[in-house]
Order: C-alpha cells, then sequence, then structure tokens
DNA sequence: AACACGGGGAC
DNA sequence: GTCCCAGTGTT
C-alpha cells in the first residue's frame, strides 16, 4: 500500500513538473491574502466563474487593509452575483479582524487561519500549504474524487466518515517537502483529467495504479450519499414609487437566501399567485403596509424564474404609485431610482432590472 | 448528522 | 433536467 502511495505521489508531482499547463492568476503567488481572497472565491465556484471577480476584488482593494476599510456595500457590489453571500460578510470580518488583531499581517499558524471565519479545513490546508509550505494536504471535491478512484473506495465522500477517510488518505500522501505543488498537482489533476463526467483515463498517467479503472469502475466513483430535493417559492416583489422617482428597498437579513443583499417589497407565498384585472389578492399584505393609503397599479411584470441548486424561485414584479411617502417604513429605504445600481440585488432582481418587461400596463 | 447557502456550465 | 464546482456555518 505504501509503495502504491509513492507512486501516486510521484507520478503527480512528474505530471505537475511537465504536462500540466492549467494557468491562473493567482498560481505560484506567495502573499496570503492574494492566496486567501482566491480560495474563497473559489469555494463551490468554477474558476472560470471566479476569475474576473478576483481580478475585480484585488484592483478596488490590493491589501488586507484595503478590504477592511472599505464601505460594507461597495464590497457587496462587487460580490454581485457570485453567489453564497454569507462568504462575502465573512471576507469582511476577517478582513477587519486581520487589519486590527494582527496588524494586517496574515497569521502564518494552520490553527490560526482555521480560526478565521469562513475559512474551514479546506481554505486552512490551501493558504498553510501555498503561502507558508507547511505541510496541510487540501481536500476538495477534486480530492476525493481522484482517491476514491485511484484506491477504488466506496466509502461517500458526502459523510462524516468518508470525510474523515479522505482527509487522512490525503495527508498520508502529501509530499511533506513541497506540499504547496503537492495540493497544486492534485487539484489540477482531478479538474484537467480526472473530470467528474468522462474523465480522460486514455491520457491518464495514473492509468496503470488506478483501482477504478482497473475494475471499470470510473463512473460508479467517488459515491455520494445525499440527494438534493427542491423547494418551491413564490416572490411577489412590489416596486412601491413615492413622487419624484423614489422607492422602497431594504436589506436582506433573515438566515436566508441572498442575506446581506437588497430587494423591495416582498409578498412571499407558497404556491403561485394569479393577478387578473386590475385586482391584487395581496390588498390585505398592502393595506397593512401602507395603512389603507390608496394605490395605484402601474405595470405587472412578466413571470420571472430561476433555479438555484436547492429551490426555484418564481415570480412577478409590480410597479405600484403611492401619493406621499409613509412618514416610515420599518426596516426599509427610500432612495431614488438612479441609485439602484450602488446597491448589490440579486441575480432574480437584476434580471428584472435589466428588462423590465410588463405582461400589461394598468395606468 | 442534516441542512442551508447561488449561480453557472457541461452534458 | 441533473450534476457539481479550489466548502463553510448553523442547528
Amino acid at each position: 500500500m505504501s509503495e502504491k502511495k509513492a507512486d501516486f505521489t510521484q507520478n503527480l508531482l512528474n505530471w505537475n513538473k511537465g504536462k500540466n499547463h492549467r494557468k491562473m492568476p493567482w498560481k505560484g503567488e506567495k502573499d496570503p491574502y492574494k492566496i486567501w481572497l482566491s480560495e474563497i472565491i473559489l469555494q463551490q465556484t468554477r474558476v472560470e466563474q471566479g476569475w474576473a471577480y478576483y481580478e475585480k476584488f484585488l484592483e478596488a482593494f490590493p491589501t488586507v487593509h484595503h478590504l477592511a476599510i472599505a464601505a460594507e456595500q461597495k464590497v457587496f457590489k462587487l460580490w454581485e452575483g457570485l453567489g453564497y453571500y454569507n462568504r462575502c460578510r465573512n471576507l469582511i470580518a476577517t478582513a477587519k479582524r486581520i487589519d486590527a488583531e494582527y496588524n494586517g499581517q496574515f497569521p502564518n499558524t494552520y490553527e490560526e487561519i482555521l480560526s478565521l471565519k469562513g475559512i474551514g479545513p479546506y481554505t486552512a490546508a490551501a493558504i498553510a500549504s501555498f503561502a507558508f509550505g507547511l505541510p496541510h494536504a487540501v481536500v476538495d471535491g477534486n480530492v476525493t474524487r481522484v482517491l476514491s478512484r485511484y484506491f477504488g473506495n466506496p466509502t461517500p465522500i458526502d459523510t462524516t466518515a468518508g470525510k474523515k477517510l479522505y482527509t487522512e488518505l490525503a495527508d498520508s500522501l502529501l509530499d511533506k517537502e513541497q506540499p504547496d505543488s503537492y495540493n497544486q498537482a492534485i487539484m489540477d489533476f482531478g479538474a484537467t483529467i480526472c473530470l467528474p463526467r468522462n474523465p480522460l483515463c486514455d491520457d491518464c498517467m495514473q492509468q496503470t495504479g488506478c483501482q477504478a479503472w482497473q475494475k471499470g469502475w470510473t463512473t460508479q466513483l467517488p459515491v455520494k450519499e445525499k440527494s438534493i430535493q427542491k423547494k418551491q417559492r413564490w416572490f411577489y416583489y412590489f416596486i412601491v414609487e413615492v413622487p419624484d422617482d423614489k422607492v422602497y428597498i431594504r436589506q436582506r437579513t433573515k438566515k436566508d437566501i441572498w442575506e446581506g443583499l437588497f430587494e423591495f417589497i416582498l409578498w412571499e407565498t407558497d404556491e403561485p399567485v394569479y393577478f387578473n384585472d386590475n385586482h391584487l389578492p395581496p390588498s390585505d399584505f398592502l393595506g397593512q403596509l401602507f395603512d389603507g393609503q390608496a394605490l395605484t397599479v402601474r405595470y405587472i411584470s412578466r413571470v420571472y424564474r430561476q433555479e438555484l441548486s436547492h429551490q426555484t424561485i418564481q415570480g412577478q414584479f409590480l410597479t405600484v404609485r403611492l401619493k406621499k411617502p409613509l412618514p416610515s417604513l420599518k426596516d426599509y429605504l427610500l432612495i431614488h431610482r438612479d441609485q439602484l445600481g450602488e446597491y448589490a440585488f440579486p441575480r432574480f432582481i437584476n434580471a428584472w432590472l435589466l428588462d423590465p418587461t410588463p405582461a400589461q400596463s394598468l395606468f
């Protein structure tokens, strides 16, 4: 077994030195701030999707100090569209902590790095190895797939037992003299050769030692235990206009999707609502909100739809006019339409903002 | 241990 | 449609 492990590691390092042609802007980087930034952006995110965000962030915030003192709104606006917005919240919190507690110098031990918000075992190992040459093996989706296949192991990768097993296996395979090269190599190998579907086994330098290949299990591995089921949600957004082209928005603060992003006045239901003529079913909702003040419905949009990993959002945008603003509407900001671009919105809302197609005009 | 959290790209 | 991506935090 240990001989097989040595082969695996040596093959990987040889491949990395000679035939790994994968290029990425943060590759070979030694600045822990830049490595951290890239790793946070790339959590559950494809390299191609995160690439432009990394460059935007680095330009706006060249050091952790720049990020720490930035207006939160500006950071969210840059993160807009990337998803998993808690990453952005934690990014800000950790930047502030490093700036204040570590005087802007990134901590250089695995335990300290792991203690930072938004940094788990994977990201801590990546920063520790890439920035400081510390011997910690990364375990991400690439690594579990590669190890499950190479060692022909059917242990599900998405269980506690599986995480423990593949983490220990990864640590035993790590080249402690060059943990950075090894970690880079195994992830690049997974991303370019040992692909999730249709891996390039014919061109693979690990073929002869690969259990999955020898036993024909390649398409069966890795095993995942949990399956996702989608929830259906219906969002009806009211764009409430008051004189001088102002609208109400608020920041989502609940533990739910899009926390930290902005939205209009939301009426959520668990089944679709069919609007007809000039009649608005949620009169109770709006009546309560505006204390019975008369409303004029101006537009009702087409039905917009967005697929997320775990839920399907469908809904419409209803433009409504009020004669005068309310003295105060709890939690809401009253802003000019021209200022909408300064706030970060979920993609579902931006789709409408970009193309506010009305299904009907109701003047 | 189970669940929640986005958006995009490949098939 | 389904899968999965340089995973983490909460309950």
